[in-house]
RNA sequence: CGGGACGUAGCGCAGCUUGGUAGCGCGCAGCGUUCGGGACGCUGAGGUCGCGGGUUCAAAUCCCGCCGUCCCGACCA
């Protein structure tokens, strides 16, 4: 089984890679799927991640359910029409037509914010900091594994606060403190935190914050948002408290999410022809070990030893792999493709030399290492490739990052190499939809806090009032 | 919903033009030999040819209708 080659059909090289490693397939229902175990071993890798950082930010954990009636999505004039087109909503349960219709969440803002009403009375009931992990479902119409799946796993985190200022700091913080900080540290893949343009806003939002990444194919991924929502959702679901002049106020919200499409972030930020890299920080094996024997008195002594050895590595994720029916070979390439970190591989002629065969998967160098010095080789091997992963990314995104003066100049860029195109806007919509019109890019991020793009719009020729980062994207 | 393509074994496909016993590769099962980079041999299991109708002695193949999937666009974490 060979993948494609990743430069010249990477939607293939994607499809073909979360096939073969095990991570996920089509399931019976329009966009959906099944997340096979090693693909949510990964998943639950991002999730532990951003648990603790959710946590260690002051938050706590909740639930809230699937379905709410229709007529509170309602109430949130924006939040609806943004949401209604993709909205799924039983009508029929119980055996009779619903007189209520539910939805099915596509994101919880409306119920939750519903329910704080309940919970608000006072300053001193604020700020609320909750999260909670779910299943939401979007009729997206072009779904893609991973990336747009119909249903998907997330957590999306819903504050209320006392004033604009935390709101804001709040919305800013987890973008720095949650998202970047597992994406980079964790996951290696590196991230521009931006905000969005009024177009790419969440429907409902004030701000909308964002992480970008760019993939191996030059398109850039939205790899989560953290949205600043103002007053909007309290005014929309009666959240007022008395503030401490004792007069009636309502409530600054924040809402943020990252989902299962980080995993689909770590495959294209990371992959290569021999199919996914994963972090080791991130990796659901760490290290595997590959036995070689021929005979029952080989195979003893070697798995005698692999046992050892495994016991004596400084690393919480082992696997031996004692697969009887596949032959060495076959496992070397097995756990390339599922990208496990370090490989190491014993067989009789190590032993009687008194070492071991490691090869890091960043690499794919094989080299030979005494049995004394084999944990610490293992763990700096780790740390390389984790450090090595990180800089490798941030490298391709660097080399594909342009600044173009010109529109045509631009269109050339978009279409080859690709990647990040910074230019100064005049942060009108028509000039936004003209450069979508011709080159199919969009405005990925503005930075953070708005500057002088120091030139002309590019489309226009007007003053520049921001300056955007376009790209192709997902 | 607009434009294009495709539905044949678990997966990937050939066969259709010119109607006549359902094929190939991978995978799967059994046995043997192998085992330091995706093994090989032999044997075997597995199919309402997307669905319905029509033409015909005879339809995977020709005709009509329907359904479904994928790709490009609009929507999007």
């Amino acid at each position: 089984m060979a993948l494609p080659k990743q430069n010249e059909d990477f939607p293939g090289w994607y499809q073909e890679v979360v096939r073969a490693a095990e991570l996920a397939e089509p399931s019976l229902a329009r966009g959906t799927m099944v997340i096979r175990p090693y693909g949510f071993a990964i998943w639950e890798g991002i999730q532990r991640a951003v648990d603790d950082r959710i946590k260690a930010t002051g938050h706590q954990n909740m639930y809230f359910p699937l379905l709410f009636p229709y007529k509170l999505l309602e109430k949130e004039a924006e939040h609806v029409e943004g949401f209604a087109p993709q909205v799924a909503v039983v009508t029929h349960a119980g055996g009779e037509d619903l007189e209520e219709p539910l939805v099915i969440r596509p994101t919880s803002e409306t119920i939750i914010w519903a329910t704080y009403a309940k919970w608000v009375q006072s300053y001193r009931d604020l700020p609320l900091l909750y999260n909670q992990w779910a299943n939401v479902v979007r009729w997206e119409l072009r779904p893609r594994v991973f990336l747009r799946t119909t249903e998907f796993l997330w957590q999306e985190g819903h504050t209320a606060h006392e004033t604009e200022r935390e709101a804001r700091e709040e919305s800013l913080r987890i973008v720095h403190e949650v998202y970047l900080d597992a994406y980079e540290r964790v996951m290696a893949v590196p991230a521009h935190a931006g905000r969005k343009s009024a177009s790419e806003r969440f429907p409902g939002a004030v701000e909308t914050y964002t992480l970008e990444g760019l993939m191996r194919d030059r398109k850039s991924l939205q790899a989560c948002t953290s949205h600043y929502l103002g007053t909007n959702f309290a005014r929309a679901y009666g959240v007022r408290f008395l503030n401490r002049e004792g007069e009636q106020e309502f409530a600054f919200a924040t809402s943020w999410g990252l989902s299962t499409r980080a995993v689909g972030a770590v495959l294209m930020a990371h992959g290569d022809d021999r199919g996914l890299r994963l972090p080791p920080a991130l990796a659901p094996i760490q290290v595997v070990i590959v036995p070689i024997y021929r005979s029952d008195d080989e195979r003893g002594r070697v798995l005698e030893a692999c046992g050892r050895l495994a016991g004596e590595l400084d690393v919480h994720r082992v696997h031996l792999d004692d697969r009887e029916d596949v032959r060495p070979g076959f496992k070397f390439n097995d756990w390339e493709l599922r990208g496990v970190p370090v490989r190491i591989e014993i067989g009789p002629r190590d032993l009687d030399a008194e070492q071991v065969t490691v090869v890091p998967r960043l690499t794919g160098e094989k080299s030979q290492v005494g049995l004394g010095g084999l944990a610490q080789h293992v763990s700096e091997a780790l740390d390389r490739t984790q450090r090595g992963l990180l800089e490798d990314a941030r490298g391709f995104r660097d080399e594909h990052t342009f600044h173009p003066k010109e529109m045509s100049e631009m269109a050339a860029l978009l279409e080859d190499p690709g990647g990040f195109m910074i230019a100064s806007w005049c942060g009108r919509e028509e000039c936004e939809a003209k450069v979508k019109a011709e080159t199919k890019a969009t405005i990925r991020y503005l930075p953070l806090e708005q500057k002088d793009p120091g030139g002309p719009c590019i489309v226009c020729g007007d003053p520049g009032t921001e300056e955007a980062a376009w790209a192709l994207a997902y």
